[in-house]
DNA sequence: AAAATTTCTTAAAATATTTTAATTTTTATA
DNA sequence: TATAAAAATTAAAATATTTTAAGAAATTTT
């Protein structure tokens, strides 16, 4: 937990007391590989930092599963829309690995934001960078062709490469597992 | 001007002094159709409203410019990456329609921050709210099929229809022109 | 208003990707 | 450890999408 608020610190230095309000706030979740944070047709109520293991989050189209992300040691997780919005989601959120996470209740970080008005900056730049995370994703998807799109994933996150199944990897990439396999095979 | 102000004070009720900060420091940039806000190897600078107009943040992929996005009255525009990390930019931002836009460089909007802590909080709800829009595109592009992607984009974005250019519309739905043409006709 | 340019449409052939199915390999379970 | 279940691979046929090209329509420029 020490690992968080160092790193939440480094965005912008917090106080005394909202480092306490902090630490004796979050709460510790450990999650078995198949577990869900979150299932669809529920309310994303908390945010997670992941201490330790990997998660995906997808959802269903035609009763195939779509993973959008995948999530690792030093990540936030939510459901974007349903946790900023706190509406239904569509979205659900599964440990692939057995996982440690921390987390705080949505309407925690609200009273936090009003209580500790300087952690607004934090929570400001740390949606920035999520926000840019998934332009990129956007933009290495959106003109591409599959083969690229693997090429992109597999330079610039090479680690998912050998921790998520292929099937999970090549509904993200917008392609069958049958496909996925096939260019894996060319390169 | 006005309802710039107006609207960032709904989000979080802004000082007397930041209201007179921001209404003295917003520039006014006019803009002829085709004219561009910004040129992909520069650095996004500065962060844009638009008041009245149109414009498309657009990328090349092997000479072919495939477009990211359409902001109208009431959008905020940057190049997300490049603002944010204050990097050279992989994208353009170029008007569609003429356009009215009102601006401070991202030195002013860092100064901001720090001086009026209260406008952290509005720059992250923004953030979130842009955050949403970004991954609900991811959802509705990846897992679906052309024709479903057109769907998603009248039922949601009707207006961009009508306003936009097909073949702009086309590569932001990561099809071409002509598949673009043949699905109208299909519906 | 005419000419030039750009955009949109249509069709046919070429290519990329999916689907289906059978086999092998890997992982999970008894 | 043996067995069962799940995941990955391979191949072939089916489908979706792209490419190319030419003509029609719309828009911009002169």
């Amino acid at each position: 937990m020490e690992e968080l608020l160092q790193h939440l610190n480094s965005i912008n230095p917090l106080s005394e007391n909202l480092i306490n309000y902090l630490a004796s706030n979050l709460k510790t979740r450990d999650l078995r590989k198949k577990d869900f944070l979150l299932k669809k047709g529920h309310v994303s109520r908390d945010i997670y930092f992941v201490n330790k293991g990997l998660l995906r989050c997808f959802y269903l189209v035609d009763d195939k599963e779509i993973s959008s992300w995948f999530m690792k040691e030093g990540d936030v997780i939510i459901s974007v829309e349903s946790f900023f919005q706190q509406a239904v989601s569509k979205e659900s959120i599964q440990a692939l690995e057995d996982c440690t996470v921390y987390y705080i209740t949505y309407q925690e970080l609200q009273y936090t934001y009003r209580t500790f008005p300087e952690f607004n900056a934090v929570g400001r730049v740390l949606t920035e960078r999520y926000y840019t995370l998934s332009e990129q994703r956007l933009y290495s998807i959106r003109g591409h062709k599959a083969q690229e799109r693997f090429n992109f994933l597999r330079d610039n996150y090479p680690e998912l490469i050998l921790r998520v199944p292929s099937k999970y990897l090549a509904s993200y990439l917008g392609i069958t597992d049958v496909h996925f396999s096939n260019m894996k095979g060319n390169n």
